[in-house]
DNA sequence: TGTTTTCCTACCAACTTGGTAGTAAAATAT
DNA sequence: ATATTTTACTACCAAGTTGGTAGGAAAACA
């Protein structure tokens, strides 16, 4: 039950962010790549899924590059997992409705609970208990 | 970050297991694989985690099959989910260590936190919390 | 007009998932 | 003994997912 490093990584690109909201400039992608020890053009493939939820202020060309729209506490870990990795749910039948054992499955109350004790663990992180000076 | 057919299919075995465990009989796969509309084949190659962990009772030839070694209240879902499926911690540097980006990671404390939290919720779930009777 | 950056699309190797198939071994009934 | 029934074991396989790479277009700015 693994999250893969699609939303580890959507993190980190969030959380380095983070600890730079205050210098209130653009900044580049290949920065964080550098500094988190990632690949540049793997983290370009993870931006859209970010950007498609309005998380940052974009800006192309020289000194262009990327900066959070809202202050860190406003980010819940929740948010951006679910959008970098989709839902979070334990399994599918919680969100699709396409189980043909539903009439006799005994676990899907079960399931639910761990989904809503998952959701809400994750729902009252935000971004800010990840930051440096905490 | 979703829990496999094979955690699924193995929790279904011991849930069918658990309410025929008044009955005090060997239970052949091939009658659970009908009831719960799955391929026996496919139970088969679940079986062998389970058994490892002295699950269950065997018997082999006719009349033969599974029977559960505890009361279905001593088996708490958590130990069923991690014998078919392995470690369900969210990332795997809770369990291996072997993060080369370990000394500038400031997630992993939260990730800790989760898989806490999910450990602690399934810990406290048994197979009776899953019976028809309930 | 050149440079720098985001943005977008196509491709790919390795691994995982969700099975199927066949057979050996053990236990029991006849 | 032998046939039957069931577990136990091993090999194989197709499709999807993961974790990337590569190349270029578009926009913004100097």
């Amino acid at each position: 039950m693994r999250i893969s490093t699609k939303g580890r990584y959507a993190l980190i690109i969030m959380e380095n962010l983070a600890n730079k909201y205050h210098e209130d400039r653009f900044v580049r992608l290949n920065e964080i790549a550098n500094e988190e020890e990632l690949s540049l053009k793997y983290l370009e493939k993870i931006i859209p899924s970010l950007k498609d939820k309005d998380f940052f202020i974009t800006s192309r060309g020289s000194d262009g590059g990327y900066k959070l729209k809202r202050e860190p506490k406003d980010y819940t870990i929740l948010e951006i997992l679910e959008a970098s990795e989709g839902s979070l749910a334990p399994v599918e039948c919680i969100t699709s409705n396409t189980c043909n054992r539903k009439s006799m499955c005994k676990s899907i109350g079960m399931w639910k609970e761990l989904d809503d004790t998952i959701n809400n663990f994750l729902d009252n992180k935000t971004l800010e208990d990840l930051m440096e000076d905490k």
